[in-house]
RNA sequence: CGGGGUGUGGCGCAGCCUGGUUAGCGUGCUACCUUGGGGUGGUAGAGGUCGCGGGUUCAAAUCCCGCCACUCCGACCA
């Protein structure tokens, strides 16, 4: 490509609302523009580098024996009906009608649809397994896109889905989907961890997510310092804690006055006793399909509520923060909250079973507990509720725990037959019995793999493409293209180089120097090849964008040099 | 969904509080000259329904009301 003839129009200002680097270089470099809230076109170089990455995932999932069809954007509401999800997807499923009236939603991800597809057409044991996807659009009206490309309301995403006759054949291809993505993932040359994660309202037995590591990710991880275990935090487990010494002793159980005092740091500090020893209450409003109920859980002074999980303990569709008012209106004194005497539900973190000698609330304004005591309680009102925190002790090998920020790639799902028993999808066994498939199901954020390539590989210049994925993978910068010998070389260079198949832009435009240096570092090609005043004694200089060292080499070996930088 | 902010040539902004000539600056764009290894300098140009609708007024980018869009923080996010 002739950068003279491109439409890459690159910016030197900064995109107004852009805070985070993949969305500032992508914008800055002409690979996107935005349309609307969440919604972006691809410019020339934006689309290469979508369908380098589609091509990977494609590669990598037909080599796994997958089969990739594609499903209509546009579907119909009667599926949604039928799997029960019309009502609760909520705000976030856009629907419209047609010309007759007809209800359509664009679709947010498709396991309706590819169940309806499979079922009736797939009848017998025989011939399954089956895998099926798709690297389509998906729409989802998001009540707040941000951040470019990564959360967008329209995006492009790889969504697969797999029909087994029963667990264990679909926990096969659980662990082989594993081992794809960790393949995909790798050849895009990013550095990711696949992570256990909750399985959110898709549902499903298991779970895990596949993390690009990078500063500006959205969720947390937590990684074992020492073997592989590497968890979501919503799903992150831990080891017991270590008890903090020395251990308060309290010769008895009795209420202690502690005016004002309703954080564990001022009565941690009041007592002269490490949070450990405290037990803190949290207080949510369970909120579920056809009631809501306020819900206490309590964890020690030291630890936090992980939401996800205590969501899942309780069972509800969602918890919500909970007022003062209305915890006085249930006889709940905020702040001074006992596990004691409660009439409404008390979860209690795993780690507090069978503890004593702690400093609890008093249930009573102004007052705490001293030496209470947990172990009679109930083995059913626990749960493992806490976050697990810098720190923490690996659950697998013990080693020190460290947090980390990732942003989600992938995610793959045994999803069992949820979907396939609630819309009658069903094929005849050995037996000649009904069965409902038993399924999985997988995705890949590709439009969002692009701009986390970027969040992990960029400078204060600009993008620094992985070489799988950049849009081209050399630029020929011409420094003057009024020196008739710069241009006779560049562009004898130019044709060598498409000669051995590599992708390659002449940027022979009339700029000056400066501004076409400035573009191919801020576009970010793998190789730049200065054609410039060194011409004169035989010499170009090459650069490699990610150290931005260059090096003078004889003309005549340019050709050879940039074939192995690229190798 | 709750709370804030913004909307003025392609892009980034000023002007608005205190209404009043031809709406200004930077950048980008066009032409010519200049320069030619890190966004060169100059001259001359093209380019704007001031988000939309209504109101107040002799007069509205500016004041008032309504709407829309975008955006930030939070909630939410298969």
């Amino acid at each position: 490509m002739r950068l003279s003839r491109a439409f890459v129009p690159t910016t030197k200002e900064t995109p107004k609302d852009a805070v985070l680097p993949s969305h500032i270089y992508l914008v800055r470099g002409g690979f996107i523009s935005q349309v609307a809230s969440g919604i972006y076109n691809f410019l020339p170089l934006g689309k290469r580098v979508l369908d380098k990455v589609r091509a990977i995932v494609k590669e990598e999932l037909d080599k796994a024996g997958c089969q990739e069809v594609q499903l209509g954007f546009v579907t119909p509401c009667e599926l949604w009906q039928e799997s029960g999800r019309f009502g609760k997807y909520g705000k976030e499923l856009l629907r419209f009608k047609d010309r007759k009236e007809n209800c359509f939603v664009l679709g947010p991800t498709h396991e309706e649809m590819m169940v309806d597809l499979v079922r009736g057409r797939v009848t017998s044991y025989k011939q399954l397994p089956l895998n099926l996807y798709q690297i389509n659009l998906k729409f989802r009206d998001e009540a707040r896109p941000r951040f470019g490309l990564l959360r967008g309301r329209e995006f492009v995403m790889k969504d697969g889905y797999s029909f087994h006759a029963d667990e264990a054949d679909m926990k096969r291809e659980y662990d082989l989907m594993e081992r794809t993505y960790r393949k995909i993932f790798s050849r895009i040359g990013l550095d990711f961890r696949a992570v256990e994660a909750d399985v959110g309202a898709i549902g499903g037995s298991a779970s895990k997510e596949f993390m690009v590591l990078a500063k500006s990710g959205e969720d947390t991880i937590a990684i074992c310092t020492e073997c592989d275990y590497a968890a979501n935090v919503e799903a992150a487990k831990r080891q017991k804690p270590k008890a903090p010494e020395p251990a308060p002793e309290f010769s008895n159980f009795e209420p202690f006055y502690t005016p004002g005092l309703k954080s564990i740091e001022e009565l941690s500090e009041f007592f002269k006793v490490d949070p450990y020893y405290f037990v803190k209450a949290v207080a949510k409003k369970a909120i579920y399909d056809d009631e809501e109920k306020i819900v206490l859980f309590f964890l020690r002074g030291s630890d936090e509520l992980q939401e996800i999980k205590a969501q899942n303990a309780v069972g509800a569709n969602e918890l919500v923060d909970v007022s003062e008012e209305e915890l006085e209106n249930a006889g709940i004194v905020p702040g001074f909250i006992a596990p004691y005497e409660q009439e409404c539900m008390i979860v209690l973190d795993e780690d507090l079973r069978g503890a004593k000698g702690l400093i609890c609330g008093g249930n009573r304004k102004d007052y705490h507990l001293i030496g209470a005591d947990l172990s009679h309680f109930d083995d059913a009102l626990f749960a493992d509720i806490a976050e697990v925190k810098e720190g923490d002790l690996c659950p697998r090998c013990g080693a020190v725990i460290h947090l980390t920020k990732g942003i989600e790639v992938g995610h793959i799902f045994q999803l069992g037959t949820r979907y396939s028993a609630a819309m009658k999808a069903t094929f005849l066994d050995k037996e000649g019995k009904a069965k409902p498939f038993v399924m999985g199901t997988y995705g890949i954020g590709v439009s969002r793999l692009v701009a986390a390539a970027i969040e992990q590989n960029h400078d204060d210049r600009g993008c620094i493409w992985p070489k799988a994925i950049a849009p081209y993978m050399v630029d020929i910068i011409i420094s003057n293209i009024k020196e008739s010998e710069q241009l006779e070389f560049g562009e004898e260079l130019y044709e060598a180089l498409q000669k051995e198949g590599v992708e390659v832009v002449l940027d022979d435009r009339a700029d000056r120097f400066g501004p076409k240096i400035k573009d191919f570092e801020l576009i970010g090609y793998p190789v730049g090849v200065i054609v410039g005043k060194g011409l004169k004694e035989g010499k170009v200089q090459l650069v490699d964008r990610k150290t931005l060292e260059k090096k003078d080499v004889a003309k005549e070996e340019a050709l050879q040099e940039i074939l192995e930088m690229l190798s």
